[in-house]
DNA sequence: AGATTGACTTAGACAAAGTCCAGTGTAGGG
DNA sequence: CCCTACACTGGACTTTGTCTAAGTCAATCT
């Protein structure tokens, strides 16, 4: 994730421990955090680092396309840092988990014109759900 | 939407003003309101009914069946009436406004084994998004 | 019809997620 | 090493949703 900061500083944000930890908290496969759990493990690292600023700095991400937000559940939004590669995900109903998946095929060529109520149609979004194998065998 | 008061009913619901009140404010095709719209909707029709009834009721229809919830923005729950006819949904990504779709295919079939890792998949819900014929013209 | 009762409703306190701002600190260019 | 524009902080505030104690009333029974 060092890449992601080459690129900020690239794009003229001042490197500041803050955004550094947030990224690096933000690294990784199949990671889903929400702007607590970001906060919480930014904590960890630098014991000063406040709210609000996990908020912007998430928000910027956001905004570059660094980041994706994910609403899966009905609760907080998700941060998601695979960005890069297109993807869908599948979620348990039962812990939350959630892991990126690729499925075959486009989405997007199942819907007709006659249902798109004239809608110019950019982008589509795919929730799978379903029970994790460790939820399955308890 | 009187069907809906006849299938409460039977499960045994006591039919109150509020109760028909929620029902009525739900009626009609491609209705997709937060429990606050839907509360000063209720609101109009009967003044004293409270944000926790609306919360309540909206909960009961969900559990059984008779509404879902659907969160299409990162915001507030929405709740939909059309639970009976499966559809996914198309939003605005500038107003918001949410059409119900019936996309041709089954996404689910999509979705190799190779990319369940070992979950047991129940559902899916697919969210397009883009620009609706008013705010294009904008 | 009147009495009964448990399901239903209410107002308001509380909680979680997120936004906003005034004041303070600092990264990085000169 | 100074400056200053940008960034950070803590806390107040908003939005969305949950919970509870006390009061109300729909449906049933007599
Ligand atoms: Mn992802
Ligand atoms: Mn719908
Ligand atoms: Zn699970
Ligand atoms: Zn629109």
């Amino acid at each position: 994730m060092s890449d992601l900061l080459e690129r900020l500083r690239g794009r003229g944000w001042r490197m500041t421990a803050q955004r550094r930890v947030v990224a690096e908290v933000l690294a990784g496969d199949h990671v889903h955090l929400t702007a607590d759990e970001v906060h919480a493990r930014a904590v960890a690292k630098l014991p000063e680092i406040s709210r609000a600023t996990v908020y912007n700095t998430l928000g910027e991400l956001v905004t570059l396309g660094e980041v994706l937000e994910v609403s899966t559940d009905k609760r907080a939004k998700r941060y998601d840092p695979n960005a890069h590669r297109p993807h869908h995900h599948l979620v348990c109903a039962q812990c939350g988990s959630i892991r990126d998946v690729h499925p075959t095929g486009n989405p997007m060529a199942d819907l007709p014109d006659s249902e798109r109520f004239g809608f110019t149609v950019s982008d589509v979004e795919v929730t799978y759900r379903g029970v994790c194998p460790n939820c399955a065998k308890a």
